[in-house]
DNA sequence: ATAACATATGAAAAAGTGTTCATATGAAAA
DNA sequence: TTTTCATATGAACACTTTTTCATATGTTAT
């Protein structure tokens, strides 16, 4: 039976990380050389939220629409068959993670991609699911 | 007063799509064109799907340990401090996109990125991070 | 001012997603 | 064969997200 002091594990000084792999009997990578090559949570969680918002069917075929013609959100909603606030509700979406912007010409309000990155995301995506 | 028969559209052979623009006195896009230049409908859905798998934080740091190398399931559970249930359900998830592929070995199972094309997705995502 | 109209927004309903827990499956070792 | 271990999976629960509905805001025309 494993007493409790060969349980223990030396940490690097300036208390760090365990090892953390599990204790099967095969080859693991080096966990601590992976950690750091790993880039740190708060860029991945970023990067999710990102994705998060081109994972929507309605905010995708805004995106798609918008890569062609800016336009008002009525014509935005006429298009995709939607209401006027379902579609609003995901401009500001859009706008708030900086994926659109808009302009206002008295009662109307113009969207419009906010830059050419959007287009190359979705191309991305496109030719993924071509390869596949 | 508007009769009804103004209202009428008379619609392409084989039964078509309204204009569908709003009302709004500004110029519109040519809503029609607009229509047949989208990627269709079905087409946008997949793409969303694509998206919504990289939209998940779990997921994004699986892919991302992958980058550097083949693992098995315990081994990405105690990278991330996760419990083996959650990788596991998140492995499958990845894996019907088919994003990685497995192979088994005795007991365990190891999990690869499926293609190169995976890097490139999250690179585009980034790279816009890191441009704004 | 008041009416008309395009857009925005808060709150609730409706739908969907991720993790946990318990347990099943599949493979090797005893 | 029985046990042990790595992984898979179904169901329940907690948590998010999207749409709808009612209504507010902002702008123009009357």
């Amino acid at each position: 039976m494993m007493i409790e002091s060969e349980k223990l594990v030396v940490y690097a000084p300036g208390g760090s990380i365990p090892a953390g792999e599990c204790d099967s009997a095969h080859e693991h990578p080096d966990m601590q050389a992976l950690r750091q090559m790993l880039p740190p949570e708060e860029r991945l969680d970023d990067l999710a939220e990102l994705y998060k918002i081109f994972g929507d069917t309605t905010r995708v075929k805004i995106l798609y629409a918008l890569l062609e013609a800016e336009m008002c959100v009525c014509d935005i909603a006429a298009l995709l068959s939607m209401t006027q606030s379902a579609i609003s509700h995901q401009l500001r979406v859009l706008k708030q993670t900086k994926l659109v912007k808009s302009r206002r010409s008295g009662k109307t309000v113009f969207y419009s991609l906010a830059d050419e990155h959007v287009r190359t995301i979705l191309s991305m995506g496109m030719e993924h699911l071509e390869e596949n």
